[in-house]
DNA sequence: AAATGCAATTGATTGAAATCAAGATCAGAT
DNA sequence: ATCTGATCTTGATTTCAATCAATTGCATTT
């Protein structure tokens, strides 16, 4: 039971970063309505919020802090799926399938979540259609990450993966600085990119040759363009840069 | 622009084998407005129907024969995404994602295709919300199906991975029959589950311990419970024998 | 400042799957 | 029936990343 009107934590989460928004798009009652079958609440790191396999009952929001997804097989390997931050969302796909979630979802930093009723989503699609395809374009952007995951994984080199995954956060992040921040562990990235920590290490040092400068979460690039080697027509989708001519290894 | 009455191939559309049907619960008049707006297709093996990057102007819906979704890396390795048979659509993530496809798609095997232009799919699920949640139920089906792939690929052997898709093919086939068919060539199931023709082949043949006679496509299984060791739980929520005593690995 | 614990790095070794290279098998065409 | 080309299998070898094993670095606590 929240109020839209008290609340300041909102107007952050209206401001999309190149994902699509839940609420993108929504008009003023209709998200008071959202808001008062919601709850928000607050985590440790640490914290288990969902076990693989558990019926679910809400859609997550992080509203700020970090929270990983990740699977786990019989003999206790695991692969991280998505490493979500401020304003993204997670179960929206598992509430729709209507059974146990495929996946454990984990706090892996001091968060703040908006819990919203899952049976409430379901009602609201059927109500709302602007609602119905911020859901659509939700789920197909994590289809999309999944598949570049499998393609990373499947046909990509670990060197290759890691300058992927740097790219793509350097563009994340603006692609205005010369340098931005890992915001997980180490480890927790290695698994995402299907990788152990030690091969993570090692090929972090050879990026090093690109012009990379790695100094804990800190990475800085010598110019611009020293990722531009591992773009491709996804990454290039969101580059600011792709198609003009100052980027030397552009093709897109 | 088709008509509903005049068609034959309609009905085996309508009837469900487990996965979500973009058609379910339609009426219809909803039906044959859709079908107005759609095109059968022929195509022989071998087409590609989309191209790695290609613009996107409507879904497929795959009537009769095979296809498959590929992506394929700069040096020209690929993976196999999905391996689509008679009912399965494809495309409509990347409708609502409005860009370019991320993936190309071939014909595996003559085939049928409905074609539903990409606009009116797009306004359908505006106006019908019965065929908006039949959407989001595909993406979260293939979400899910994505993240299976990257579990297979990350944190299974060559040899579980195989043991996985046997069984849920098995599953998939009704499970009452003490055989099932590979309907793609092992060259794709192998690259779809994230290994090389070669490898493939000598995990089959390990397998045959278990009690699996491999004869060219033909999988015969001599008892029910074969594969069950290779049973999880996103299988086991399709296992009609789920839970029952007679399963004597089902944990689930 | 020392001590604890976790994360990350580095080195040495192993091992599993990719690659390379022939054959075998099968289906379709002539 | 024979030829042809593709698919699949099998064997030998190589290679790259996982594993095993310390060690270093860093942050938090005491």
């Amino acid at each position: 039971m929240t109020n839209l009107e008290t609340e300041t934590w909102f107007p952050p989460l209206l401001f999309a970063k190149g994902k699509p928004q839940l609420f993108q798009g929504l008009d003023k009652s209709a998200l008071q309505d959202i808001l008062s079958h919601s709850v928000v609440k607050e985590y440790e790191g640490g914290k288990m919020l969902v076990q693989q396999g558990d019926d679910v009952w809400c859609i997550f929001i992080l509203l700020e802090g970090h929270l990983r997804t990740f699977r786990s097989g019989k003999e206790g390997d695991e692969v991280t799926l998505r490493m979500l931050d401020q304003g993204e969302s997670c179960m929206a796909a598992t509430v729709f399938m209507g059974g146990n979630s495929p996946f454990a979802v984990e706090v892996t930093a001091k968060s703040r979540i908006l819990e919203i009723s899952a049976t409430f989503v379901k009602n609201l699609v059927l109500k709302d259609s602007q609602f119905s395809i911020n859901m659509l374009k939700t789920l197909a952007t994590h289809y999309e990450s999944a598949i570049d995951q499998v393609d990373n994984i499947s046909i990509k080199t670990p060197f290759q993966r890691i300058g992927h995954y740097l790219l793509q956060k350097h563009i994340e992040q603006g692609a205005n600085s010369m340098s931005f921040e890992l915001s997980f562990k180490k480890a927790t990235i290695a698994s995402h990119l299907g990788m152990t920590p030690e091969t993570f290490s090692r090929a972090l040092k050879k990026i090093r040759k690109m012009g990379i400068t790695v100094d804990g979460n800190k990475i800085r690039m010598s110019d611009a363009f020293a990722l531009c080697h591992f773009c491709d027509l996804e990454i290039a989708k969101n580059c600011s840069q792709a198609g003009k001519e100052n980027c030397p290894h552009c093709h897109f």
